[in-house]
DNA sequence: CATTATAGTGAACGAAAGGTCACCTGTCAA
DNA sequence: TTGACAGGTGACCTTTCGTTCACTATAATG
Protein backbone atom coordinates (compact mmCIF):
# COMPACT_ATOMS: atom_id res chain seq x y z
CA UNK A 1 0.00 0.00 0.00
CA UNK A 2 1.40 3.46 -0.33
CA UNK A 3 0.08 5.01 2.29
CA UNK A 4 2.33 2.07 4.62
CA UNK A 5 5.43 2.94 2.83
CA UNK A 6 4.73 6.77 3.06
CA UNK A 7 4.36 6.03 6.95
CA UNK A 8 7.41 3.88 7.04
CA UNK A 9 9.45 6.95 5.36
CA UNK A 10 8.43 9.32 8.07
CA UNK A 11 8.99 6.76 10.47
CA UNK A 12 12.70 6.33 9.21
CA UNK A 13 13.32 10.42 8.24
CA UNK A 14 12.36 10.52 11.91
CA UNK A 15 14.88 8.36 13.08
CA UNK A 16 17.95 9.27 10.71
CA UNK A 17 17.26 12.96 11.47
CA UNK A 18 17.30 12.76 15.32
CA UNK A 19 20.24 11.17 15.31
CA UNK A 20 22.44 12.80 12.20
CA UNK A 21 19.71 15.99 11.74
CA UNK A 22 18.59 16.79 8.48
CA UNK A 23 22.29 17.88 6.86
CA UNK A 24 23.52 14.92 7.69
CA UNK A 25 20.82 12.76 6.40
CA UNK A 26 21.12 11.28 2.97
CA UNK A 27 18.20 9.89 0.78
CA UNK A 28 20.22 6.62 0.17
CA UNK A 29 20.83 5.43 3.94
CA UNK A 30 17.16 6.65 4.54
CA UNK A 31 15.65 4.45 1.74
CA UNK A 32 18.18 1.13 2.45
CA UNK A 33 16.50 1.07 6.43
CA UNK A 34 13.94 0.17 4.39
CA UNK A 35 14.87 -2.24 1.70
CA UNK A 36 14.43 0.67 -0.64
CA UNK A 37 16.45 1.98 -3.21
CA UNK A 38 16.90 6.07 -3.32
CA UNK A 39 14.83 6.47 -6.45
CA UNK A 40 11.78 4.64 -4.75
CA UNK A 41 10.88 7.15 -1.95
CA UNK A 42 10.85 9.77 -4.72
CA UNK A 43 7.88 7.82 -6.04
CA UNK A 44 6.35 9.28 -2.35
CA UNK A 45 8.00 12.27 -1.53
CA UNK A 46 9.20 14.61 -3.95
CA UNK A 47 12.23 15.69 -2.13
CA UNK A 48 13.98 15.40 1.02
CA UNK A 49 12.71 18.86 2.27
CA UNK A 50 9.15 17.59 1.39
CA UNK A 51 9.70 14.66 3.64
CA UNK A 52 10.99 17.17 6.32
CA UNK A 53 7.77 18.98 6.28
CA UNK A 54 5.66 16.27 6.30
CA UNK A 55 7.22 14.76 9.82
CA UNK A 56 7.14 18.29 10.34
CA UNK A 57 3.25 18.32 10.14
CA UNK A 58 3.09 14.80 11.53
CA UNK A 59 4.87 16.28 14.85
CA UNK A 60 2.84 19.19 15.21
CA UNK A 61 -0.61 17.08 14.59
CA UNK A 62 0.73 14.63 17.26
CA UNK A 63 1.30 16.87 19.36
CA UNK A 64 -2.24 18.91 19.00
CA UNK A 65 -3.54 15.42 19.18
CA UNK A 66 -2.02 14.49 22.66
CA UNK A 67 -1.68 17.73 24.65
CA UNK A 68 -3.39 20.42 22.52
CA UNK A 69 -6.91 20.68 24.17
CA UNK A 70 -7.79 20.68 27.84
CA UNK A 71 -9.34 17.51 27.32
CA UNK A 72 -5.71 16.11 27.48
CA UNK A 73 -5.45 17.54 30.98
CA UNK A 74 -4.16 14.92 33.68
CA UNK A 75 -6.53 14.43 36.21
CA UNK A 76 -5.79 17.20 39.35
CA UNK A 77 -4.22 14.45 42.16
CA UNK A 78 -5.58 14.00 45.39
CA UNK A 79 -2.58 14.27 47.31
CA UNK A 80 1.34 15.76 47.27
CA UNK A 81 1.99 11.81 46.71
CA UNK A 82 -0.42 12.01 43.89
CA UNK A 83 1.23 14.74 42.26
CA UNK A 84 4.74 12.84 42.62
CA UNK A 85 3.33 10.02 41.09
CA UNK A 86 1.50 11.22 38.58
CA UNK A 87 4.89 13.38 37.61
CA UNK A 88 6.84 10.08 37.80
CA UNK A 89 4.24 8.39 35.45
CA UNK A 90 4.99 11.13 32.93
CA UNK A 91 8.57 11.68 33.39
CA UNK A 92 9.10 7.81 32.78
CA UNK A 93 7.11 7.48 29.90
CA UNK A 94 8.48 10.67 28.23
CA UNK A 95 12.13 9.46 29.14
CA UNK A 96 12.00 5.90 27.45
CA UNK A 97 9.52 6.17 24.72
CA UNK A 98 11.69 5.86 21.70
CA UNK A 99 9.17 7.94 19.27
CA UNK A 100 9.46 11.11 22.00
CA UNK A 101 12.62 10.79 22.14
CA UNK A 102 13.24 11.33 19.01
CA UNK A 103 11.03 13.92 18.57
CA UNK A 104 12.41 16.08 21.07
CA UNK A 105 16.12 15.28 19.35
CA UNK A 106 14.88 16.27 16.09
CA UNK A 107 13.48 19.50 17.70
CA UNK A 108 16.56 20.10 19.38
CA UNK A 109 18.80 19.71 16.35
CA UNK A 110 16.71 22.00 13.65
CA UNK A 111 15.30 24.66 16.02
CA UNK A 112 17.60 27.12 14.81
CA UNK A 113 16.94 26.40 11.11
CA UNK A 114 13.34 25.93 10.93
CA UNK A 115 10.29 28.29 12.46
CA UNK A 116 7.84 25.75 12.57
CA UNK A 117 10.37 23.22 14.63
CA UNK A 118 11.39 26.34 16.54
CA UNK A 119 8.02 26.71 17.88
CA UNK A 120 7.04 23.51 18.39
CA UNK A 121 10.59 23.46 20.39
CA UNK A 122 9.53 25.92 22.69
CA UNK A 123 6.30 24.23 23.09
CA UNK A 124 7.83 20.65 23.96
CA UNK A 125 10.40 22.06 25.95
CA UNK A 126 8.51 25.00 27.95
CA UNK A 127 5.61 26.64 27.37
CA UNK A 128 3.40 23.29 26.90
CA UNK A 129 4.49 21.83 30.03
CA UNK A 130 3.99 24.98 31.83
CA UNK A 131 0.98 25.68 30.91
CA UNK A 132 -0.24 21.95 31.96
CA UNK A 133 1.06 22.55 35.20
CA UNK A 134 -0.41 25.68 35.58
CA UNK A 135 -3.84 23.91 35.50
CA UNK A 136 -2.92 21.25 37.68
CA UNK A 137 -1.86 23.17 40.57
CA UNK A 138 -4.99 25.54 40.63
CA UNK A 139 -6.70 22.33 40.88
CA UNK A 140 -4.46 21.38 43.86
CA UNK A 141 -4.66 24.63 45.38
CA UNK A 142 -8.51 24.23 45.12
CA UNK A 143 -8.04 21.48 47.03
CA UNK A 144 -5.91 22.83 49.44
CA UNK A 145 -2.90 20.70 48.57
CA UNK A 146 -0.55 23.63 47.38
CA UNK A 147 0.09 27.11 48.79
CA UNK A 148 -1.81 29.71 46.93
CA UNK A 149 0.93 31.41 44.74
CA UNK A 150 0.63 32.15 41.37
CA UNK A 151 0.50 28.83 39.58
CA UNK A 152 1.78 29.87 36.42
CA UNK A 153 5.34 30.55 38.22
CA UNK A 154 4.84 27.50 40.52
CA UNK A 155 4.43 25.45 37.08
CA UNK A 156 7.31 27.28 35.99
CA UNK A 157 9.38 26.12 39.01
CA UNK A 158 8.05 23.09 38.61
CA UNK A 159 8.85 21.81 35.57
CA UNK A 160 11.89 23.69 33.98
CA UNK A 161 14.01 22.18 36.47
CA UNK A 162 12.63 18.21 35.32
CA UNK A 163 12.75 19.22 31.82
CA UNK A 164 16.20 19.81 32.21
CA UNK A 165 16.97 16.21 33.76
CA UNK A 166 14.87 14.98 30.58
CA UNK A 167 17.60 16.74 28.32
CA UNK A 168 19.96 15.13 30.47
CA UNK A 169 18.77 11.72 29.37
CA UNK A 170 18.49 12.60 26.07
CA UNK A 171 22.04 13.49 25.98
CA UNK A 172 23.35 11.15 28.25
CA UNK A 173 21.32 7.78 28.32
CA UNK A 174 23.30 6.19 30.57
CA UNK A 175 22.59 8.39 33.37
CA UNK A 176 18.94 8.47 33.12
CA UNK A 177 18.39 6.11 35.99
CA UNK A 178 20.36 8.91 37.99
CA UNK A 179 18.14 11.65 36.53
CA UNK A 180 14.97 10.27 37.30
CA UNK A 181 15.70 9.35 40.70
CA UNK A 182 16.79 13.10 40.82
CA UNK A 183 13.47 14.28 39.24
CA UNK A 184 11.50 12.35 42.16
CA UNK A 185 14.04 14.34 45.03
CA UNK A 186 13.16 17.60 43.19
CA UNK A 187 9.40 17.08 43.12
CA UNK A 188 9.72 15.87 46.81
CA UNK A 189 11.49 18.88 47.63
CA UNK A 190 8.87 20.96 45.55
CA UNK A 191 5.97 19.84 47.39
CA UNK A 192 7.98 19.70 50.77
CA UNK A 193 7.97 24.20 50.07
CA UNK A 194 4.97 24.51 48.36
CA UNK A 195 2.68 22.00 49.82
CA UNK A 196 -0.32 23.26 51.51
CA UNK A 197 -1.06 23.59 55.26
CA UNK A 198 -3.89 21.51 56.60
CA UNK A 199 -5.33 24.68 57.52
CA UNK A 200 -8.15 25.64 55.34
CA UNK A 201 -7.14 28.67 52.94
CA UNK A 202 -9.57 32.27 54.16
CA UNK B 1 50.83 35.31 10.51
CA UNK B 2 49.19 32.27 10.70
CA UNK B 3 48.18 32.09 14.09
CA UNK B 4 45.94 35.01 12.89
CA UNK B 5 44.54 33.54 10.07
CA UNK B 6 44.58 30.26 12.32
CA UNK B 7 42.20 31.88 15.05
CA UNK B 8 39.85 33.26 11.88
CA UNK B 9 39.57 29.90 10.90
CA UNK B 10 38.29 28.97 14.18
CA UNK B 11 36.32 32.29 14.84
CA UNK B 12 34.30 31.61 11.03
CA UNK B 13 33.99 28.21 12.17
CA UNK B 14 31.99 29.10 15.37
CA UNK B 15 30.02 31.05 13.44
CA UNK B 16 29.10 28.82 10.77
CA UNK B 17 28.82 25.40 12.88
CA UNK B 18 26.31 27.46 15.98
CA UNK B 19 24.44 28.33 12.74
CA UNK B 20 23.85 25.35 10.68
CA UNK B 21 25.70 22.79 12.32
CA UNK B 22 28.79 20.63 11.37
CA UNK B 23 27.18 18.55 8.52
CA UNK B 24 25.57 21.79 7.03
CA UNK B 25 28.36 23.76 6.66
CA UNK B 26 31.02 23.67 4.10
CA UNK B 27 34.79 24.72 3.50
CA UNK B 28 33.95 26.60 0.56
CA UNK B 29 31.66 29.30 2.43
CA UNK B 30 33.69 28.99 5.36
CA UNK B 31 36.85 30.54 3.63
CA UNK B 32 34.91 32.72 1.25
CA UNK B 33 33.96 34.34 4.85
CA UNK B 34 37.23 34.99 5.55
CA UNK B 35 38.17 36.43 1.90
CA UNK B 36 40.00 33.25 0.82
CA UNK B 37 40.03 29.92 -1.10
CA UNK B 38 38.58 27.08 0.22
CA UNK B 39 42.11 25.61 -0.41
CA UNK B 40 43.38 27.91 1.70
CA UNK B 41 42.42 27.19 4.88
CA UNK B 42 44.00 23.41 4.02
CA UNK B 43 47.31 25.53 4.60
CA UNK B 44 46.12 25.82 8.11
CA UNK B 45 44.12 22.37 9.03
CA UNK B 46 44.20 18.88 7.76
CA UNK B 47 40.61 18.75 7.41
CA UNK B 48 37.04 20.01 8.27
CA UNK B 49 37.48 17.69 11.43
CA UNK B 50 40.81 19.03 12.26
CA UNK B 51 38.61 22.28 12.42
CA UNK B 52 35.86 20.86 14.80
CA UNK B 53 38.25 19.14 17.42
CA UNK B 54 40.56 22.52 17.18
CA UNK B 55 37.45 24.49 17.92
CA UNK B 56 36.35 21.77 20.60
CA UNK B 57 39.37 22.17 21.94
CA UNK B 58 39.10 26.12 22.17
CA UNK B 59 35.96 26.00 23.80
CA UNK B 60 36.61 23.43 26.27
CA UNK B 61 39.91 26.00 27.15
CA UNK B 62 37.61 28.79 27.20
CA UNK B 63 35.07 27.13 29.62
CA UNK B 64 38.09 25.59 32.28
CA UNK B 65 39.45 29.00 32.13
CA UNK B 66 36.18 31.20 32.50
CA UNK B 67 34.17 29.00 34.75
CA UNK B 68 36.66 26.03 35.78
CA UNK B 69 38.58 26.61 38.88
CA UNK B 70 36.95 28.05 42.13
CA UNK B 71 38.41 31.06 41.72
CA UNK B 72 36.12 32.41 39.12
CA UNK B 73 33.54 31.86 41.82
CA UNK B 74 31.29 35.17 42.07
CA UNK B 75 31.22 36.98 45.68
CA UNK B 76 28.61 35.79 47.41
CA UNK B 77 25.84 38.63 47.90
CA UNK B 78 25.38 40.76 50.97
CA UNK B 79 21.67 40.66 50.40
CA UNK B 80 18.89 39.21 48.41
CA UNK B 81 18.88 42.09 46.44
CA UNK B 82 22.15 41.65 45.86
CA UNK B 83 21.17 37.71 44.25
CA UNK B 84 18.91 39.61 42.09
CA UNK B 85 21.62 41.75 40.77
CA UNK B 86 24.50 39.66 40.26
CA UNK B 87 21.99 37.27 38.42
CA UNK B 88 20.80 39.72 35.96
CA UNK B 89 23.98 41.18 35.70
CA UNK B 90 24.85 37.64 34.46
CA UNK B 91 21.73 37.10 32.43
CA UNK B 92 22.64 40.15 30.70
CA UNK B 93 26.04 38.86 29.74
CA UNK B 94 25.11 35.21 28.74
CA UNK B 95 22.07 36.52 26.64
CA UNK B 96 24.22 39.02 24.71
CA UNK B 97 27.48 38.00 24.16
CA UNK B 98 27.80 36.93 20.42
CA UNK B 99 30.54 34.08 21.36
CA UNK B 100 28.90 32.92 24.43
CA UNK B 101 25.45 32.41 22.38
CA UNK B 102 27.27 30.83 19.41
CA UNK B 103 28.78 28.43 21.76
CA UNK B 104 25.63 26.85 23.26
CA UNK B 105 24.29 26.81 19.63
CA UNK B 106 26.97 24.90 18.70
CA UNK B 107 26.87 22.15 21.70
CA UNK B 108 23.45 22.39 21.47
CA UNK B 109 23.69 21.08 17.50
CA UNK B 110 26.35 18.79 17.90
CA UNK B 111 25.62 16.78 21.46
CA UNK B 112 24.47 14.17 20.16
CA UNK B 113 27.55 13.45 17.37
CA UNK B 114 30.52 13.77 19.63
CA UNK B 115 31.33 13.26 22.81
CA UNK B 116 32.92 15.64 23.65
CA UNK B 117 30.42 18.28 23.18
CA UNK B 118 28.07 16.21 24.88
CA UNK B 119 29.66 16.21 28.00
CA UNK B 120 30.62 20.45 27.61
CA UNK B 121 27.07 20.62 26.76
CA UNK B 122 26.01 19.31 30.43
CA UNK B 123 28.42 21.61 32.40
CA UNK B 124 27.45 24.59 30.41
CA UNK B 125 23.68 23.92 30.54
CA UNK B 126 23.63 22.27 33.96
CA UNK B 127 26.16 20.93 36.19
CA UNK B 128 28.22 24.12 35.91
CA UNK B 129 25.28 26.32 37.19
CA UNK B 130 24.55 24.24 39.42
CA UNK B 131 27.51 23.56 40.96
CA UNK B 132 28.37 27.63 41.38
CA UNK B 133 25.37 28.31 42.90
CA UNK B 134 26.01 25.55 45.31
CA UNK B 135 28.63 27.56 46.48
CA UNK B 136 26.52 31.14 46.46
CA UNK B 137 24.15 29.83 48.15
CA UNK B 138 26.04 27.91 50.64
CA UNK B 139 27.82 31.37 51.15
CA UNK B 140 24.32 32.86 51.59
CA UNK B 141 23.54 30.22 53.99
CA UNK B 142 26.30 31.10 56.31
CA UNK B 143 25.27 34.99 56.07
CA UNK B 144 21.92 34.00 56.72
CA UNK B 145 20.38 35.35 53.78
CA UNK B 146 18.40 32.00 52.65
CA UNK B 147 17.18 29.37 54.11
CA UNK B 148 19.14 26.80 55.37
CA UNK B 149 18.62 23.76 52.64
CA UNK B 150 19.84 21.35 50.96
CA UNK B 151 22.15 23.83 48.61
CA UNK B 152 22.29 21.57 46.08
CA UNK B 153 18.76 21.51 45.35
CA UNK B 154 18.35 25.00 45.87
CA UNK B 155 21.16 26.27 42.86
CA UNK B 156 19.57 23.71 40.92
CA UNK B 157 16.00 24.77 41.69
CA UNK B 158 17.43 28.02 40.59
CA UNK B 159 19.81 27.63 38.01
CA UNK B 160 17.38 25.20 35.60
CA UNK B 161 14.33 27.18 35.11
CA UNK B 162 17.07 30.25 34.67
CA UNK B 163 19.21 27.98 31.98
CA UNK B 164 15.38 27.37 30.25
CA UNK B 165 15.14 30.67 29.40
CA UNK B 166 18.33 31.45 28.28
CA UNK B 167 17.53 28.55 25.65
CA UNK B 168 14.63 30.29 24.64
CA UNK B 169 16.10 33.52 23.85
CA UNK B 170 18.77 31.58 21.54
CA UNK B 171 15.92 29.85 20.00
CA UNK B 172 13.41 33.30 20.03
CA UNK B 173 16.05 35.55 20.15
CA UNK B 174 12.54 38.39 19.54
CA UNK B 175 11.62 37.25 22.98
CA UNK B 176 14.84 37.97 24.48
CA UNK B 177 13.62 40.79 26.89
CA UNK B 178 10.67 39.16 27.98
CA UNK B 179 12.62 35.90 28.68
CA UNK B 180 14.84 38.54 30.88
CA UNK B 181 11.71 39.94 32.35
CA UNK B 182 10.91 36.52 33.19
CA UNK B 183 13.75 35.52 35.07
CA UNK B 184 13.91 38.68 37.14
CA UNK B 185 10.08 37.60 38.06
CA UNK B 186 10.82 34.07 38.73
CA UNK B 187 14.73 35.53 40.42
CA UNK B 188 11.82 37.58 42.60
CA UNK B 189 9.58 34.60 43.64
CA UNK B 190 12.75 32.56 44.28
CA UNK B 191 14.42 34.58 47.08
CA UNK B 192 10.71 35.22 48.36
CA UNK B 193 10.73 31.47 49.02
CA UNK B 194 14.10 30.66 50.24
CA UNK B 195 15.03 33.73 51.55
CA UNK B 196 16.57 33.91 55.29
CA UNK B 197 13.93 34.63 58.27
CA UNK B 198 15.88 37.10 59.81
CA UNK B 199 16.34 39.42 56.48
CA UNK B 200 12.79 40.63 54.90
CA UNK B 201 12.67 41.32 51.52
CA UNK B 202 10.70 44.85 51.41
C1' DC C 1 71.83 38.22 -2.36
C1' DA C 2 70.25 33.67 -2.56
C1' DT C 3 67.34 30.67 -0.30
C1' DT C 4 63.66 28.88 2.03
C1' DA C 5 59.61 28.57 4.62
C1' DT C 6 54.83 30.63 4.63
C1' DA C 7 50.32 31.72 3.03
C1' DG C 8 47.53 31.84 -0.59
C1' DT C 9 45.63 30.59 -5.60
C1' DG C 10 43.12 28.01 -9.03
C1' DA C 11 42.47 23.95 -11.41
C1' DA C 12 41.35 19.34 -10.81
C1' DC C 13 39.75 14.93 -8.57
C1' DG C 14 36.88 11.31 -6.74
C1' DA C 15 33.12 10.55 -3.91
C1' DA C 16 28.71 11.47 -2.56
C1' DA C 17 24.80 14.26 -2.63
C1' DG C 18 19.78 15.16 -4.40
C1' DG C 19 17.04 14.23 -8.13
C1' DT C 20 15.22 12.32 -12.91
C1' DC C 21 13.84 8.93 -16.11
C1' DA C 22 12.84 4.84 -18.79
C1' DC C 23 11.49 0.61 -17.62
C1' DC C 24 9.50 -3.40 -15.13
C1' DT C 25 5.81 -5.84 -12.55
C1' DG C 26 1.89 -7.03 -10.03
C1' DT C 27 -3.11 -5.48 -8.98
C1' DC C 28 -7.44 -4.46 -10.14
C1' DA C 29 -11.37 -2.27 -12.42
C1' DA C 30 -13.82 -1.98 -16.90
C1' DT D 1 -8.59 -9.65 -21.65
C1' DT D 2 -6.87 -5.49 -21.38
C1' DG D 3 -5.15 -1.36 -19.90
C1' DA D 4 -4.23 2.00 -16.44
C1' DC D 5 -1.74 2.64 -12.53
C1' DA D 6 0.78 2.28 -8.13
C1' DG D 7 5.17 1.02 -6.46
C1' DG D 8 9.76 -0.24 -7.14
C1' DT D 9 14.45 -0.67 -9.87
C1' DG D 10 18.86 0.70 -11.80
C1' DA D 11 21.29 3.64 -14.71
C1' DC D 12 22.35 8.29 -15.13
C1' DC D 13 22.55 13.47 -14.51
C1' DT D 14 24.19 17.64 -12.24
C1' DT D 15 25.95 19.82 -8.41
C1' DT D 16 28.51 20.12 -4.48
C1' DC D 17 31.35 18.22 -1.22
C1' DG D 18 36.07 17.60 1.02
C1' DT D 19 40.62 17.30 -0.40
C1' DT D 20 44.99 17.51 -3.22
C1' DC D 21 48.50 19.64 -5.83
C1' DA D 22 51.45 22.36 -8.74
C1' DC D 23 52.40 26.91 -8.63
C1' DT D 24 53.23 31.92 -7.03
C1' DA D 25 54.02 36.00 -4.30
C1' DT D 26 55.88 37.54 -0.12
C1' DA D 27 58.61 37.94 3.76
C1' DA D 28 62.00 36.26 6.76
C1' DT D 29 66.68 34.07 7.20
C1' DG D 30 71.50 32.35 6.24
Amino acid sequence: MANDTKERILAAALEMFSQNGYAGTNIRELSASLGLVKSGVYKHYESKEAIWNALLDEMIAYYEEHFGSPEHLPSVPDSLEGLIQMTMQMVDFTVHDKRIIMTRKVLTLEQFRDVRARELATKHFLTGLTDMFTQVFLGMMDKGLLRREDPKMLAFAYTAPISALIHLCDREPEKANEAIAQIETFSRHFIKTYGGTDVIPE
